[in-house]
DNA sequence: CACCTTTCCTGTGCGC
DNA sequence: TGCGCACAGGAAAGGT
């Protein structure tokens, strides 16, 4: 499931592939519910001319492409991918596409049908997103900010797109890890050190992952890759999330897997103590 | 406002 | 080999 570091993946792929500066002729829908907004008439409109990308984003797990006169918020959710094609066939779960001027599509490819393209003309009307951890502006003091205002359980609190945004439920359980905090620990009883050390084991988690070009779990193609289907490499570097039953890495003890409000949820009995 | 639950979706993998 | 079903989970919507 894309998470920061995989799209981050999918963004440096779209850049590397001169993406930018081309320009979008139209965008079509394959399932009604993947664009907002859903009215066709609003896309027709906007399209009436080409579009010319100024520039490819990222913020969070949100995929931006600023276009003159509005920005593509493309959000992948569980399964959607994006697959350049030169073919007029729609693929199969093929739910939106982007044509390109000159032939080409770029296609939103995504079986369950949770993913988004969401069109923005003005600025204010753009989703919130919060601080994004890979942003300079996500410093140890604006962590320690965030978090005096949390009540809920951190690993909760850290899925909350609205206070940090990109981290999902690999990268909330592998942070946690590293920092030794047990997911239902509640954030208004984590010590001043435990905070740093998540400030720590969340940049530690992000950047090295984004190395890795994200994690690609399984054997099928329902997984994550790239836009070149490439997969990441991330997978073989978790400490906890799939690991349960196996020896924790460091002191060995079995990872526990526990359902947690609806999330499968991994860690060490032993390095992440609950609260007593 | 802060937090919690339900809902949307379909391919996969397991038990029988 | 086939059937039924739990499972995967991000975020909007609605409730407390
Ligand atoms: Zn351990």
């Amino acid at each position: 499931m894309p998470e920061l570091p995989e799209v981050e993946a999918i963004r440096q792929d779209l850049i590397a592939m001169d993406l930018k500066g081309q320009e979008i002729e139209s965008v079509i829908a394959f399932n009604e519910r993947t664009l907002s907004p859903t009215e066709k008439m609003a896309w027709d409109v906007f399209f009436q001319s080409p579009r010319r990308i100024i520039s490819i984003e990222r913020k969070g797990k949100w995929l931006l492409l600023k276009l003159a006169g509005g920005t593509l918020f493309i959000h992948l959710r569980m399964s959607g991918k994006l697959r350049l094609t030169e073919s007029r066939r729609p693929m199969t779960h093929e739910r939106a596409r982007l044509v390109i001027k000159g032939g080409a599509s770029l296609s939103f490819i995504d079986p369950r049908k949770f993913g988004r393209i969401v069109l923005i003309e003005k600025e204010d009307a753009s989703p919130s997103i919060g601080i994004d951890p890979t942003e300079g502006t996500f410093t140890e003091e604006a962590l320690l900010s965030l978090l005096s205002k949390g009540q809920t359980a951190i690993k909760t609190w850290l899925l909350d797109q609205k206070k940090i945004s990109g981290l999902g439920n690999i990268y909330v359980d592998e942070a946690l890890f590293r920092a030794g905090i047990h997911p239902e620990h509640p954030v208004s009883r984590l010590s001043l050190a435990k905070k740093k050390l998540l400030y720590r084991s969340i940049v530690g988690t992000i950047q090295e992952a984004i190395k890795h070009r994200g994690t690609s779990l399984g054997t099928t193609n329902q997984n994550y890759s790239g836009i070149h289907k490439a997969r990441g490499s991330h997978q073989d570097h978790l400490f906890v999330y799939s690991r349960q039953g196996k020896p924790c890495k460091k002191c060995r003890t079995p990872i526990e897997k526990v359902r947690f409000r609806g999330r499968g949820t991994h860690f060490c009995p032993s390095c992440q103590k609950p609260v007593h």
